[in-house]
DNA sequence: CATAAAATATACCGATTGGTATAATTCATG
DNA sequence: CATGAATTATACCAATCGGTATATTTTATG
């Protein structure tokens, strides 16, 4: 059990996480990283490979603390319509909560690693396809518990609804005003009483 | 009137485009410039600052190349309403047309250039507002001409089909599969029926 | 509290970075 | 077609890049 080494993972990892969503990999350099954790390259270097496993870890560890706050809050809703009504409160708060963290990971990393880390970016892609899939189970839930319509297509909602909240993290962000993502959410209410609601 | 100079520097920008697209700005090097080119570092230097300089002109000259397009169709519709369809439609497409290109260069160098380049990322919120304030003077046209429903608020649905559009195109990008776009675009013709339409 | 192992710091590596001074070349024009 | 100006190529710069070998320090344990 090697406890201090796993510590230090930790405090490195925390530390990189806001850097790396904020700068992306290319613009995010190992002295920047030494430099911020008050570490030198021999700590950074004896916890991880190399710059690239670091970044893919700071990327694991930045979706898993915007996420488990998602979790807690989806574990004491039971009904999949007051589930997806959570969810659009989630996003209301989103901007205050991480536009010092730099905004949405998945966002940030999959445009920053398109066509330059694959292995980082494959990463990215596996966790959205994650969370697509997690919107679309609880709209499958909704339509066998009867609250939403039968005929409604859950991976066609499950993707127009990631992408709706993307694009409104994106211009919230983009333009430091999260208007655009608290209209977005009224938007997404009103899908959901409109099109989704039985 | 420097016609060789002028020349070179447009070559330059229709070659250096799809590679900051792609790549963003610290992942392109002076090297990757020169070699993607055939130039040296004198032709390069010689008809642009810096590397900055360049990444805006750059930005700039993409920009142009799609909203050339989007003009171009725009000006042959006279009906504010007419050409809002005309736009989903133009996103219908912009998948394909675009996807080797590096998908759309106000989301990537909006996400790429924040917090690390201050004078591409004003440069790109710039062009986000722009872009932005067309759709809203289509809506506001559409209402003086009679086609929208007066309380619609211009504003509220300009930057809420902006979002709508910049998300459908990441997913999109990030998939590798334009589904997400086109079915946005279905949703957005949805909108335009039921919230705008008079 | 001695000791071995684990963890971190130091010093260094070759390669590449953006940028520049200057040489060579191409260009337009009288 | 000669000539000066505009343009591009070459050679080089210090600084920084990611990464590593090794020395030092800290840690847990008998």
């Amino acid at each position: 059990m090697a406890t201090k080494s796993e510590e230090t993972t930790q405090y490195i990892l925390k530390t990189v996480g806001p850097l790396f969503n904020k700068n992306g990999y290319s613009a995010t350099s190992m002295s920047d990283i030494t430099a911020l954790t008050g570490l030198t390259k021999g700590a950074i270097y004896g916890n991880f490979e190399n710059k690239e496993a670091l970044a893919i870890a700071a990327f694991n560890h930045n979706i898993r603390f915007i996420m488990d706050k998602v979790k807690v809050i989806m574990k004491e809703i039971e009904s999949p319509l007051a589930r997806l009504y959570a969810l659009t409160d989630f996003y209301r708060n989103y901007y205050k909560h991480n536009i010092n963290f730099g905004g949405c990971p998945i966002l940030n990393v999959g445009v920053d690693a398109n066509n330059t880390n694959p292995k980082l970016f494959a990463r990215v892609k596996e966790v959205a396809v994650k969370l697509e899939n997690s919107i679309i189970r609880i709209i499958e839930e909704g339509i066998v518990k009867g609250e939403i319509k039968e005929d409604v297509s859950p991976t066609l909602y499950g993707g127009r609804i990631f992408s709706l909240i993307e694009g409104a993290i994106f211009t919230s962000v983009l333009m430091r005003d999260d208007k655009y993502l608290l209209d977005m959410m009224n938007h997404l209410d009103h899908i959901i009483n409109n099109d989704l609601k039985l």
